[in-house]
RNA sequence: GGGGAGAUACCCAAGUGGCCAAAGGGGGCAGACUGUAAAUCUGCUGGCGCACGCCUUCGGGGGUUCAAAUCCUCCUCUCCCCA
């Protein structure tokens, strides 16, 4: 194992907050000194299991552990999922089955080998000790916590002052969390900042077990695309690992200036030093380097390369791009009008739509612009039909 | 247990018998300008072969009325105050 400082280097950056830093090399030091490795924890929600480049930001500080020797833990959430981490919008969930669970878990599995070594990884689902706490278990667990402890969490603390509800089953997803750690005997849990409160209640909870309490290491939260709200797959604002690599290349592109450094620096392994560098280059440059780097992470150097060229032709040239995909309409009688044609292609969502872009000017045909609601498709036509960025080729038979 | 307030479209929020497919804002989409950035400006933002027409939508059911988001009634949910 690598000397302490140089661990808690490498641990250190990125990190929004290490709860309490004096812990975490105390416990590096006992790490290293018996050759024992530290526990450490990050659990995942099993409902969503597109990972995205939020999820990225703290599985690369789960990678530093391992990478330093630690004995990183996956816990796949899925009784806690039946609760939901209270967000003030979520109710309960509809429990998943267990056929749903592990499909997801494999859909995990195989996203997260783009960023640890899974034959290193220990995964988990906490329902294997969750599910066996009777309710006198509950009761035993939830009398360690106080009402005024749970309220100083901000979210609860802002509902109850604001009047807004808060069901309480949702003290329990803390709770439940903390009882993971407690579980495994965790020595370090990640998660994004947003995240503190629950992982402070683990803190809390391995005491009261008289367990060392875990440090608490949390990374910050990654501003989603639209760079207000966090990067989340329900508000639309998010890159996924897995998408297809034209659409994150193009996605990274239209990210503002401001946080394109804010990508580099959480999303990116580049150095503060390169990334002072970049500020240097015409803000176009920067992004398309932001952009071939990430896409190149997950869909490797010549994928990135085929992405930036098709960006270059399609946004830059304004061309049509290299592949569209063609969808096969049926013409009546003479053919098809183009309103008609967009729902059809899956252009437009409805009919209405479809008229209404076209009345505003957001409609092409073969790349001129169409305005006429009477434009038909004569039968046997072969078009591109463009609204916004969307594109399908069109053969009306 | 008692009293009061409330539930409106993706979100916030106005509307308290017809002029309401429902103000305004946010968000979103499209256009202009660009570097598919930001900022700004413009238009649109329930569906229907598009029709000052029809259908669906103001928490849910039932009712009053020529006409209901608006009135009555029951139900469900939420918040506040008192106990």
């Amino acid at each position: 194992m690598r000397p302490v400082d140089e661990q808690m280097a490498r641990l250190r950056r990125g990190t929004a907050e290490i709860i309490v830093e004096a812990e975490l090399i105390q416990k590096l030091q006992r790490a290293r000194a018996t050759g024992t490795p530290l526990k450490v924890k990050l659990g995942l929600d099993p409902t969503a299991p597109d990972l995205h480049l939020g999820h990225t930001v703290v599985l690369q500080k789960l990678r530093d552990f391992q990478d330093l020797g630690h004995q990183i833990i996956i816990i796949i959430g899925d009784f806690t999922g039946m609760i939901g981490d209270p967000t003030g919008r979520s109710e309960t969930r509809r429990p998943l089955s267990w056929d749903e669970i592990r499909a997801n878990a494999e859909t995990y599995r195989a996203q997260l080998g783009k960023i640890l070594e899974m034959t290193r990884t220990r995964v988990e689902f906490n329902s294997t000790w969750l599910s066996p706490l009777t309710f006198e278990g509950v009761i035993r667990e939830t009398a360690h916590l106080t009402v005024a402890q749970m309220l100083q969490r901000e979210d609860f603390a802002s509902r109850y002052a604001s009047g807004r509800p808060i069901s309480l089953h949702e003290f329990l997803y803390p709770i439940a969390q903390a009882y993971d750690s407690v579980a495994l005997g965790a020595d370090v849990e990640l998660g994004g900042t947003d995240q503190t409160f629950n992982l402070l209640v683990g803190r809390d909870l391995q005491r009261a077990h008289e367990q060392e309490p875990q440090v608490a290491l949390t990374v910050p939260i990654l501003e989603g695309l639209d760079g207000a709200q966090k990067m989340s797959k329900s508000l639309g604002n998010y890159v996924g690992i897995a998408e297809p690599a034209a659409e994150m290349f193009g996605k990274l592109m239209s990210v503002s200036d401001t946080l394109m450094f804010r990508y580099f620096e959480l999303v990116t392994r580049i150095s503060p030093e390169e990334i002072a560098g970049l500020r240097r280059l015409h803000p176009m440059e920067a992004k398309k380097r932001l952009a071939r780097i990430v896409t190149a992470q997950y869909h490797g150097e010549a994928a990135a390369a085929e992405a930036e060229a098709e960006f270059v032709r399609v946004i830059q040239n304004r061309q049509a791009p290299e592949i569209i995909e063609t969808v096969a309409l049926v013409a009546e009688g003479e053919g098809i009008p183009v309103w008609k044609a967009l729902t059809a292609a899956g252009i437009a969502s409805s009919n209405s739509e479809a008229r209404r872009k076209m009345g505003e000017g957001g409609v092409r045909v073969d790349g001129e612009r169409v305005i006429d609601l009477e434009r038909v498709l004569g039968r046997g036509s072969q078009v591109v039909l463009q609204l916004g960025r969307r594109f399908k080729r069109v053969l009306v038979k």
